[in-house]
RNA sequence: GGGCGAUUAGCUCAGUUGGUUAGAGCGUCUGGUUUACACCCAGAAGGCCAAUGGUUCGAAUCCAUUAUCGCCCACCA
């Protein structure tokens, strides 16, 4: 009984219940096995707190490619899910759903806050899980793993005292990002720069005119500074002077530091240690002290006279007036400049000096072979140990590592994990572990407190590589660390990609990863970043996914892309994808159609090869597979996705199943081929080509199938080229009619003269059922038919009797044309083949090449041009 | 200020180590109910590969300069 499906795939009553069934299967769960080499991906973990955008999707997209073709291959392949708790934007998230009832979460206090955001993170979760599913992730559910889980939470806790004891972490009073909105430091990473229109006031200083964009923190300043050979100053140097101030007059030192730039402003600079990081660092050199003048609620402290209690904003306005009434303000400038911002909630950093926790990028440990976990992370890129995809972000990695300054890791939010350090309540000794101390050592003491701060979240991030492997004695991390690649965008390489190779190699030793794939980020249509705000072109994956199914989703975010460069996503290029997926269904429905119950059972082997189509199919696609599995092994999942296409609509669908509606029709060769293509796709498209696997009666789900291997038996070089030469006939033929606009249902004759008459005979009936011909000569050699129609191809005549339908004029033009075409053609070839440097360099094969390329134009030329004549 | 990327058909993009008469999809035009598919089939038109110069027998591809657009980094107060 022939079998026959709907006309149309319906992806949405297939894909939840073939993915249940996938999971159930335990194919996402990989069998550790000492004989084989693994391959590894750890899911980098979505935010808990959002939804699944395309960027997200995109990422499952080509993870999953990778998962499924390894897992296919043989190897255990292991794709780790998590979540990450995302500290800070977590916790802004549920202070601003509290902010909606008026609450703060220093009205619920602690312990009450913390109940919140887990109760919301428990709900986004459910969500990230449901839609990952939906993209048809096949990763290890049983092995899901999120930041704050125990294990994970017990390596942080490990890695922070392992660093404090090799004094890789130590506690400092320095200079950090403040956040007065998060009410929390940030990492120089985590500061954006927002380009503002502001004022560039020129103040008189004591002896000096200078130029300042913050007047207000001239309450902090301890010194000015110039550039040391700077003649106008360089006297003054060392020298302490008293500058009149809105609140009296206070001292300054003057320093030399090269940080200075004498041609900007008028060359000296006043310094505020406490608050800008290059006056710190200028005055560590030299020995300034620090004033610090703004607290952490970014107001004026109360050192600061009668503008205590001021935000910043306000105690500029008043300071400005102070000093225009004092006389001290000479001047003011418009002047553009780039403001810091907090990348999560966008408020302005306030720098200033507070005590925090730093892990030191430029000490050097015995752990790391005395080398700095800033030289480590330098080397095991450099030495090739890890590599990253496109190479050229290697630039901007190392630039990036080498300009690191000391890692700012406590927070003063409350959504983390807590740091392990605790004081003693009596003497305040610090004690640094995992678990409260039974006793002080300095003085016996029982009772402690515990650090109030967090740490960054990228701290545990990034140790996610391991911490989820059960580090540092689990068999999974034994087996499946290091991890093959990471597949991340290229936004975060700082974020996490490096810290993940910093952490990574000073706590395990090894690599986080050997290979970093870095895709490009989403744009819409008109190139510019999706964003919610504007509806017209952001596009949800998930309505998407509802309207044309996830594989097609999956195609068109793979499909055009490459490594490192951004891609823009529609709506149109979606539905184009599930045109494709609607002809993968559909020429399957064909092959079912025509094979019965027991034709389902037949096994491919070499010796079913029967017809010349046949050979040239298996031929081309023993070619697509070792192509396609080159593409994918070397990353390149576009093409192999393209060439995969390609070849399935063209080849398979437009020439191969049309001959198979013949004569030459073979069954065998036509499950094989689908077969092998359903196999060759179902990395792309799980699900659709799932879902005809099932139909096909086979016993094993396709996921677990194995990669079709390129066999040289299969590769049938002579066929594929007279193959091609049967559907340039046809294709010459189709021309032939659709230039006199001959009727498609009215057939008409042909005669091809030929070398290869053999050859076509055998080719007959699909030649005249494809072309539509009624009659068809196939001689060695003959005449040119009276009123026809002439095709020169190489070695081939073709001649049309069209009669009345033949326009003179019309041929004679388009021969004309023709032979012109040819001839500048030929005259291209000839001035390589006369050029004397062309034939001393190129390649013998290239030469012949050539040759043959001129030999069958000239060939081609003749007979157009007796055509010409005798027309 | 430094670095990186993009610039190829009307649109979106391929083009892997230099050698194809420069490709695809969408769109456009002309036809079409043929053993699956109109979410389809057959055919066509459409390109000085941003500009200039160089290397080479040979350049969309390598080098230099320029232009436009975009991104990243940076302590010019």
């Amino acid at each position: 009984m022939k079998k026959e499906i709907e006309k149309a795939y319906n992806a949405k009553k297939y894909e939840d219940s073939l993915y249940k069934k996938w999971e159930e299967s335990g194919a996402f769960s990989p069998k550790i096995d000492k004989s084989k080499k693994p391959f590894t991906i750890m899911m980098p973990p979505p935010n808990a707190t959002g939804q699944l955008h395309l960027g997200h999707a995109m990422m499952l997209a080509i993870e999953d490619i990778m998962i499924r073709y390894h897992r296919m291959k043989g190897d255990p392949s292991l794709w780790l899910p998590g979540t990450d708790h995302a500290a800070i934007a977590t916790q802004n998230k549920v202070e601003q759903e509290l902010a909606k009832k008026g609450i703060t979460r220093h009205d619920l206090g602690r312990e009450k806050f913390l109940k919140e955001v887990r109760a919301y993170v428990k709900n986004s979760q459910g969500t990230i899980r449901r839609q990952i599913r939906k993209m048809g992730s096949s990763c290890d559910w049983t092995r899901e793993r999120y930041t704050l889980d125990d294990g994970l939470s017990k390596v942080v806790e490990d890695v922070f005292v392992k660093m404090y004891k090799d004094g890789l972490i130590y506690r400092g009073d320095r200079i950090v990002n403040w956040c007065p909105r998060c009410h929390s430091t940030l990492s120089d990473d985590e500061v954006d720069y927002k380009s503002e229109n502001a004022k560039m006031y020129w103040i008189k200083y004591g002896p000096f005119v200078l130029a300042t964009t913050r007047p207000e923190t001239k309450l902090g300043d301890t010194a000015v500074a110039v550039h040391p050979k700077d003649k106008r100053y360089k006297e003054m140097i060392g020298k302490k002077y008293q500058i009149p101030g809105v609140l009296g007059d206070f001292e300054v030192i003057v320093v030399g530091d090269k940080a200075v730039d004498p041609e900007f402003g008028s060359g000296a600079v006043k310094v505020t240690p406490a608050h800008s990081f290059t006056d710190f660092e200028i005055a560590q050199r030299h020995n300034v002290p620090v004033k610090k003048i703004i607290d952490e609620d970014g107001k004026m402290m109360e050192n600061c006279g009668k503008y205590e209690g001021m935000t910043t904003a306000e105690c500029r306005k008043e300071i400005l007036k102070d000093m225009e009434k004092m006389g001290l303000l000479e001047k003011v400038e418009d002047y553009e400049h780039k403001l810091s911002v907090c990348y999560r909630c966008g408020s302005s950093i306030e720098p200033l000096t507070s005590k925090q926790w730093f892990v030191d990028v430029n000490k050097k440990a015995k752990r790391l072979n005395n080398k700095t976990l800033k030289e480590k992370s330098l080397e095991v890129v450099k030495d090739g140990s890890i590599k990253i995809i496109p190479s050229r972000f290697n630039k901007t990695y190392f630039h990036w590592m080498e300009n690191l300054r000391d890692w700012c890791v406590s927070r003063q939010i409350w959504w983390g994990h807590r740091i392990p350090v605790w004081y003693c309540k009596k003497c305040g000794e610090v004690h640094v572990s995992g678990d409260k101390p039974i006793k002080c050592s300095g003085c016996s003491h029982k009772e402690f407190k515990q650090d109030p701060d967090t740490l960054d979240t990228w701290f545990s991030s990034g140790l996610w590589t391991f911490s989820t492997l059960d580090w540092p004695n689990g068999e999974d991390y034994k087996y499946f660390h290091p991890t093959s690649v990471l597949e991340t965008g290229y936004d975060i390489l700082f974020f996490w990609v490096a810290r993940m190779i910093l952490m990574t190699t000073y706590a395990t030793g090894e690599v986080p990863f050997k290979n970093v794939y870095l895709h490009g980020l989403i744009r819409d249509k008109n190139g510019e970043k999706m964003s919610k705000s504007k509806p017209e072109t952001c596009i949800d994956p998930l309505d998407m996914i509802d309207k044309y199914g996830t594989d097609s989703v999956r195609l068109s975010l793979v499909i055009g892309g490459t490594p490192g460069n951004d891609m823009r996503v529609y709506e149109e290029k979606i539905s184009g994808y599930r045109n494709f997926i609607n002809k993968i269904w559909n020429s399957s429905r064909f092959v079912l159609m025509n094979l019965d119950e027991e034709d389902l059972q037949i096994e491919f082997n070499p010796k079913m090869i029967k017809s010349l189509a046949d050979k040239w199919i298996v031929s081309r696609l023993n070619e697509i597979i070792k192509e396609s599995t080159k593409d994918i092994e070397k990353h390149r999942f576009s093409d192999a996705g393209m060439k995969i296409y390609d070849f399935f609509w063209s080849e398979f669908c437009n020439w191969y199943l049309e001959i198979s509606k013949g004569d030459l029709q073979n069954k065998a060769i036509l499950k094989y081929t689908l077969e092998t293509l359903l196999k060759l796709l179902h990395p792309f498209t799980p699900f659709v080509t799932e879902v005809i696997w099932g139909e096909l009666k086979k016993e094993k789900m396709l996921i677990s199938e194995s990669w079709p291997k390129p066999d040289p038996k299969l590769a049938f070089a002579k066929e594929e080229k007279s193959m091609q030469r049967i559907l340039n006939i046809v294709s010459a033929i189709r021309r032939a009619r659709a230039d006199y606009n001959v009727p498609p249902g009215k057939q008409i004759s042909a005669a091809i003269y030929s070398k290869y008459h053999k050859d076509l005979e055998a080719q007959r009936e699909p030649i005249m059922r494809l072309a539509r011909l009624e009659e068809l000569e196939i001689k060695e050699k003959g005449k040119k038919l009276p009123k026809s129609k002439a095709v020169m191809l190489p070695h081939i005549e073709i001649y049309i009797p069209l009669e009345e339908m033949v326009d003179v004029e019309k041929e004679t033009l388009r021969l004309k044309k023709e032979i012109e075409s040819l001839k500048e053609y030929i005259e291209k070839i000839d001035s390589k083949l006369n050029n004397k440097g062309f034939l001393n360099n190129a390649k013998q094969e290239l030469i012949d090449q050539e040759k043959i390329k001129k030999e069958d134009a000239n060939n081609n030329l003749q007979k157009l041009e007796k055509e010409l004549k005798e027309l």
